[in-house]
RNA sequence: GGCCCAUUGGUCAAGCGGUUAAGACGCAGCCCUCUCAAGGCUGAAUCAUGGGUUCGAUUCCCGUAUGGGUCACCA
């Protein structure tokens, strides 16, 4: 039909769209696996949203024997970043997140859907949209910035949809000759779609969260290929999922408007429409209200927030999971140990409204994470965090190694697991006062409760070294711990004490709190037994000399 | 403004025509306990709103309100 005017301008585009067909043929996977794809553009940044996207792109594709994909969608030169690509494979290799096929590096991609690189892609697009232009689909467009605003601010004078559609595209009834002329004579164009839409028809989409919707079909003539040769998004999602052999796109909801385009896209091509599934955007409360999370207004908008502030990357994928799909948290309450692979992801399940996301409840999410590490992996994660956030304390922790391990493992084994550190920029706080080093190069400020005399506290003291042994066991040392409270006018017990606090000065618990301040500085702190036990005598004779 | 989407306690949410409307976080109290953390128990707190449909609506339909998204040669 306009083969003349595709020609003309796309003259060096030999290959046809069967080509294509035939070098990215369909995949060869089992039933029901998923083809998934992640797909942003080259910025560097990780937003939340995105990380909760990649993640279930990720599951989805892993737990049904499919393939994962990154695609870098770098049609918009403005956005992009030196290295970007880098650090979002990086980005998203802290939480363990990788790819089957894309890019491995900013030179390097693997795959044979490739490539994964729209702005190496130039070539497929042209075809398609010469294609299109042959059978009379889309055509080049000469419009100026000034005209289209123009037509725009009729439009808005006459409150009507705005935008290049119907009577207002004056490019598309042009004829193919004066096309032809004004492309020989050298004018800018565009190519735009020949929309074969009407407004008074309706299109049925169905999203696998939120089922079926409804829409007016789509009338815009939209650009497919802009005027640095480079296609738009839209154009690029029709093409890349297609000869990527997409089944499922994962995107943000905001993407819902554009469904009846991409409709109208997939349809005029010729391609079958993968299966859609439009997550929820992440919210943010903000004074009463809930606003989309904001990569300028909220740090925690950045993936990389978490890593800074030393939430493991565990417990910033579980809590992602938790709002993904609420039953997670069940499962994961049952099975503490497993591996997020074991969890079968229900894409039904993805809640339909946005979620405002909750660092109170990813602490504690945190916590359980970090309960479930042994006191090895405690340390091990906890220095690589503190080598780059708290050199000082990394140097203690790797210093005094056996030692911080011991001391992370009080408490740690058992049924009833501490859960005190819900992240590592925490670590500092639990440990720094029991190093020689901070201890005795500080002024300790010693919270001392019931028991204030100096004198009396001398005396509890000296007391109670002369009873302490290291061998003894737990119950024997808490024996002599309430010899020793007896021998001071203190109750044994505390029960005893409730009952008859005027007959004692206080009750054992006292005591002890003056044995851990004299000690450690702090009224909290871990079982006592053992913080003694993993001092020595040498050194607890050292910290009480101290006072 | 047009078109879409959403709406169960402060937050995340289960629910899918009949329930004392789960559970988790947070909050309060109690218990346990040498302190803290954990754990156990208890409590306060929810179906945006008006109409239908129905013997019966949180659940289905319509309107309203509120919040969100989108209307680019950005993705």
């Amino acid at each position: 039909m306009s083969k003349e005017l595709a020609d003309l301008i796309f003259p060096n585009i030999t290959k046809t769209p069967e080509d294509y067909e035939k070098m990215y043929p369909a995949r060869n996977l089992p039933e029901g696996a998923m083809v998934t794809r992640f797909a942003p553009s080259p910025t560097g940044f990780i937003h939340v949203g995105s990380l909760f996207g990649a993640n279930l792109d990720r599951r989805l594709a892993s737990q049904t024997g499919g393939i994962c994909y990154l695609r870098i969608e770098d049609t918009d030169g403005k956005r992009e970043v030196d290295d970007g690509i880098n650090l979002i494979i990086n980005g998203l290799k802290v939480f363990n997140i990788e790819f089957d096929e894309g890019p491995t590096s900013e030179t390097e991609q693997k795959g044979n859907y490739g490539p994964y690189i729209q702005s190496e892609r130039k070539d497929i697009y042209q075809c398609y949209a010469k294609s299109l232009i042959e059978k009379g689909l889309a055509y080049p467009c000469f419009c100026t910035a000034e005209e289209l605003n123009a037509i725009r601010e009729r439009q808005e004078k006459l409150k009507i949809v705005p935008g290049y559609y119907g009577e207002f595209a004056v490019c598309r009834n042009l004829s193919e000759s004066q096309m032809i002329e004004r492309v020989k004579k050298g004018d800018p164009y565009i190519i735009r779609l020949k929309s074969p839409g009407s407004m008074s028809k309706k299109i049925k989409f169905k999203d696998m969260i939120r089922g079926q919707i409804e829409f007016p079909e789509n009338v815009q003539d939209i650009v497919l290929i802009k005027s640095d040769g480079l296609p738009t998004y839209h154009f690029a999602h029709a093409v890349d999922d297609h000869l990527m052999r997409t089944t499922h796109v994962i995107r943000g909801e905001e993407w819902i408007s554009s469904i009846p385009l991409h409709v109208q896209l997939f349809e005029v091509l010729g391609f079958q429409m993968p299966q859609y599934i439009h997550t929820p955007t992440i919210m943010k409360d903000d004074e009463g209200s809930k606003r989309k999370i904001s990569k300028r207004k909220d740090p925690e908008a950045s993936a990389s927030y978490y890593k800074d502030n030393g939430i493991p990357k565990e417990a910033v994928i579980d809590y992602l999971m938790n709002i993904l799909n609420s039953n997670f948290e069940n499962w994961r309450k049952q099975n503490p140990h497993a591996d997020l692979s074991e969890f079968k992801v229900d894409p039904h399940k993805i809640s339909s409204s946005g979620a405002l996301f909750d660092l109170v409840k990813l602490n504690d999410v945190s916590k359980n994470t970090i309960a479930t590490f042994t006191a090895e992996k405690i340390f091990e994660d906890g220095l690589a965090w503190a080598k780059e956030y708290d050199k000082d304390l990394a140097d203690l922790m790797e210093k005094h190694k056996d030692f911080t391990i011991n001391i992370l493992n009080i408490e740690r084994t058992g049924n009833k697991v501490r859960k005190d550190i819900a992240k590592w920029s925490e670590l500092r706080e639990n440990l720094a006062y029991l190093y020689d080093e901070v201890y005795f190069e500080n002024e300790v400020t010693y919270e001392w409760q019931l028991v204030t005399d100096k004198t009396e506290i001398k005396a509890i003291l000296d007391e109670y070294m002369k009873v302490y042994d290291e061998n003894d066991d737990k119950d024997t040392w808490f024996n002599k711990m309430k010899d020793v409270a007896e021998k001071f006018g203190f109750a044994r017990e505390v029960k005893e004490y409730k009952a008859n606090p005027e007959g004692f000065k206080g009750h054992v618990g006292d005591i002890s709190t003056v044995i851990r301040v004299a000690l450690t500085g702090r009224r909290n702190t871990p079982d006592l037994y053992e913080i003694l036990k993993n001092l020595g005598k040498a050194r607890i004779e050292e910290r009480f000399a101290k006072i």
